[in-house]
DNA sequence: GATTAGCACTCGCTCCCAATGAGTGCCAGA
DNA sequence: TCTGGCACTCATTGGGAGCGAGTGCTAATC
C-alpha cells in the first residue's frame, strides 16, 4: 500500500515544505525547479508532485495553485527530512540568563513560558511540575479555635508548603495533635507521599484496636490528610491562587495546571485568522482539561515530540502543531513544556529550541 | 456652551440608542419616525438629528448612512434616559443557586464571573476581595529543619490561611517560637492587621531593652511577618497558584488579582472583530495591571458604574464599555465585579444584573 | 524510459462599472 | 414649526473582463 517514495521525491517534498513554511503560499513547480538544487525542469517536478499528491503528502487548494503540504507531508518532513538548526546563540544567552535558578519556581516557569513565546512568536506552554516523588519533610497540626477543625500544614520537598483544613469527627486536644505530629514526623519524614499512604493503609488494616491512643490519633488524622484528592478540586483551587482548601487530599500530584504565554501571538497567523477558529482555540486553552490530557501524554516520551494538526485528537488544535519536550528534575520527568503554533511553523528552529529550553529549565529546577 | 437638549431630542436619542443596541446598525430617520412614538415625519426627525450631531451625541459613519451614538451619546443615555429592566427571574434563580455560600471563596468567585459571562454573553470580571479589614485569628510558627528558616502560618478572618517562610537572623528554639506564638495570639487575635502593625511599631519603639526575652522573640518574629509586602510579589505568586512565598509580608491587602471569564465571547461582536483590536484587548487582560488600576478606581464608587469607550483611559478598551459594581462584606467594600463588552451593550439589562450580582456575592461572602 | 518543451485549460484575484437603495440636506409650502 | 418633495451622496452588490500563476497532457528529445 504505502508506496515507496524516492530520494528525489523526498528532496522535492523537503524543498516544498521549507518554502511553504517560509512563504506561507502554495508552492509551484517553477519555484521548486529553481530551489530544489536538482537539475530538473518544472515539467518533471510536476510529474513528481503528482506522485506526492497520490501518496497524500501534498494537496493543492485549487487547480491552478501550487501545492501545500498535508499533515502527512509534514509528518514525513519532521520525521525524516528535517535538518534542525541549533538555536541562535543570542537566544541561548537570553534563555540562560532568564532561567537563573535564584528565583522562585513560579517565576521560573513564568519566564520560561514567556521566553518560549517571545522567541518563537507563538504561544509558549509550560506544565507545572508534577512530582510523583513528593517527599514529606514535616507535618504539623494546628487546632482552629471555635470548632473541631484542624489546620494541617505539610512541608514537602524543599520548602514548599501546602495546607488544608480538615474536620475530624471529634475534637482533639492540642497535646494530642502535638503528639500525633511528632509521631508522624518521626515515622514518615523523608518518605514520599504515595509510600506514606500505603503505610497508613496497612497500618490501619493491622488490628486497629492494638494501636495506642497516640498512634490512633495520628493515624486517624493522617488518614484524612493523605486521602487522594477528588480530581480537579485541589488543582483548580491552587491554580487560582487560593491557599486554603477544605476538602481535597494531598495526593502528591498537587498543583496540576499549566502556564500559557503569548496566546495573542497566534492571532497573527493567517491560517488561524478566522475568528471562529481562534475562539475554539482560546476556549480550549481556558478549558485546560483537554490540554492537560495532551500534555500528560507528552510526558511519557523522552525527547521532543511533535503533534501535527489533528494528530493531537483535539478538534480545536486542528490547524495547529504542538512541539513539546519533557523536562526532568533529578533524573525524573516532572513536566513538559512546548510551543503551540500553526501547522506551518519553523520546525527546524522550534524543535531544538523547545528541546534546549526543557534541558535548561530542568537544570534550573535542579539547582534549587 | 453645552446647549440645552430638548425633551423631544432626548426621546429621539433614547430611541436611537436602543435601536442601535438592538440591531447594531446605523439608525435612519424613517425608523426613528416609526418607533419613537412621536408623531413626527422623517424630515423633522432629520432636523433633530442634525441638532444631536452638533451636540456630539450622534455621528454618521458616512453621508448616506443613519446615525450611531457617540460615547457622549451613550453617556447621556446611561445617565439620564435609560429605563433599566430588572433581571429576568430565571436568571435570578440561576444566580442565587450558583452563589450558594457553602462552597469555597475561590469557587464562589469563579462561578460568579462565569455566571456574569454566561448571562450577558460578554466577558465577566470579578476582582478578588481585598480586605482592608483583615482580622488575625491565629498565628503559629513552625521551625523548618535544616536552617534558621521558620514557616509562619497565619489564619485570618474565617478560616483563610496564609503562610510564608521567614529567615530570622538567629536560630530560635521550638519552645521560644511556641511562646512567641502564644504571646502574639494572646495580644493580637481578633485585631486587624494594620492595627497589629501599628502596635508592633510602637512596641518596638518603646525601649527595646525593657522587653523580656519572650516578648522580644515574639516582636522580632512578628516584625518580619507583618512588614508590608513588596508590591506585586506576593500577589503574583498567589495569583498563579503557589502557596509558599519567601519574601513579601502579610500586608493585609493580600491576593490582588481578578478572575475573568468568557473573554472569547467578545470575539462575536462585529465592532471588535478586527484581529488587531482583539489582540490589544486580550493583551490588556493578560497585563492585568491596567485592569486592576481601573478596578481599584471602581471600588470607590458606591453603586454601579459605567465606563464607556475611551472613558476608562486605557487604549485597549477604546471600543468597550465596562459596567462594574462594588460588593461588600460586613458593610465594607472589598472588591468589584462587572462585565466587559462592546460599547453597544444592553445597558438596561447589564446594569441591574451587575448590581444584583454584586449584592448576591456580598451576601454569599457574608454568610461564610 | 526518463526528461523536456509546448500548449490549452482552470481558476482565483483584481479592477471596473453599473445598478441599487438607504439615507441625507435643503427648500418651498402648509 | 412641521412636512413633502427632490436632488444628491455613497456604501454595497454583482457581473464581466483581464491577468497570471500553475496545472495536466501530449509529443518530441536525449
Amino acid at each position: 500500500m504505502t508506496q515507496e517514495i524516492g530520494e528525489r521525491a523526498q528532496l522535492i517534498l523537503k524543498t516544498l515544505v521549507e518554502s511553504y513554511i517560509r512563504e506561507g503560499q502554495p508552492v509551484g513547480s517553477r519555484l521548486l525547479a529553481r530551489d530544489s538544487g536538482l537539475e530538473l525542469s518544472p515539467a518533471t517536478i510536476r510529474n513528481i508532485m503528482i506522485d506526492l499528491e497520490e501518496l497524500g503528502m501534498v494537496a493543492s487548494p485549487h487547480t491552478s495553485a501550487g501545492r501545500i503540504p498535508t499533515a502527512k507531508g509534514y509528518r514525513l518532513f519532521v520525521d525524516a527530512l528535517l535538518t534542525v538548526q541549533p538555536p541562535d546563540s543570542g537566544e541561548m544567552v537570553r534563555l540562560k540568563n532568564q532561567l537563573n535558578p535564584g528565583v522562585s519556581v513560579e517565576s521560573l516557569l513564568e519566564s520560561t513560558s514567556s521566553m518560549l513565546s517571545n522567541i518563537t512568536r507563538m504561544a509558549g506552554l509550560v506544565m507545572v511540575p508534577r512530582r510523583e516523588h513528593t517527599v514529606l519533610r514535616q507535618i504539623e497540626f494546628l487546632p482552629l479555635s471555635g470548632d473541631n477543625r484542624v489546620l494541617v500544614i505539610v512541608v514537602i520537598n524543599g520548602h514548599e508548603v501546602q495546607n488544608r483544613v480538615i474536620q475530624p469527627r471529634r475534637r482533639y486536644s492540642e497535646s494530642e495533635l502535638q503528639e500525633a505530629a511528632n509521631y508522624l514526623n518521626a515515622m514518615f519524614a523523608g518518605k514520599d507521599l504515595p509510600t506514606i499512604r500505603n503505610c497508613l493503609l496497612s497500618e490501619m488494616g493491622a488490628a486497629r484496636e492494638t494501636l495506642n491512643g497516640m498512634m490512633q490519633t495520628a493515624v486517624e488524622m493522617a488518614e484524612e490528610v493523605f486521602a487522594p484528592a477528588p480530581s480537579g478540586a485541589q488543582g483548580r483551587a491552587a491554580a487560582k491562587g487560593f491557599a486554603s482548601a477544605v476538602g481535597g487530599g494531598m495526593s502528591g500530584a498537587a498543583e496540576p495546571g499549566y502556564l500559557l504565554a503569548g496566546q495573542t501571538n497566534l492571532m497573527d497567523f493567517a491560517e488561524l485568522s478566522s475568528v471562529e477558529k481562534l475562539r475554539q482555540l482560546f476556549d480550549a486553552f481556558n478549558q485546560k482539561r483537554d490540554m492537560l490530557d495532551l500534555l500528560d501524554q507528552c510526558m511519557r516520551a523522552e525527547a521532543a515530540q511533535v503533534f501535527i494538526g489533528a494528530e493531537s485528537g483535539y478538534k480545536a488544535l486542528d490547524e495547529c502543531s504542538i512541539v513539546t519536550a519533557p523536562y526532568e528534575v533529578e533524573g525524573q520527568v516532572v513536566g513538559v513544556l512546548g510551543v503551540i503554533g500553526p501547522t506551518r511553523m519553523a520546525y527546524h528552529r522550534v524543535i531544538p529550541l523547545v528541546d534546549v529550553t526543557a534541558k535548561l529549565l530542568g537544570a534550573a529546577l535542579n539547582q534549587r
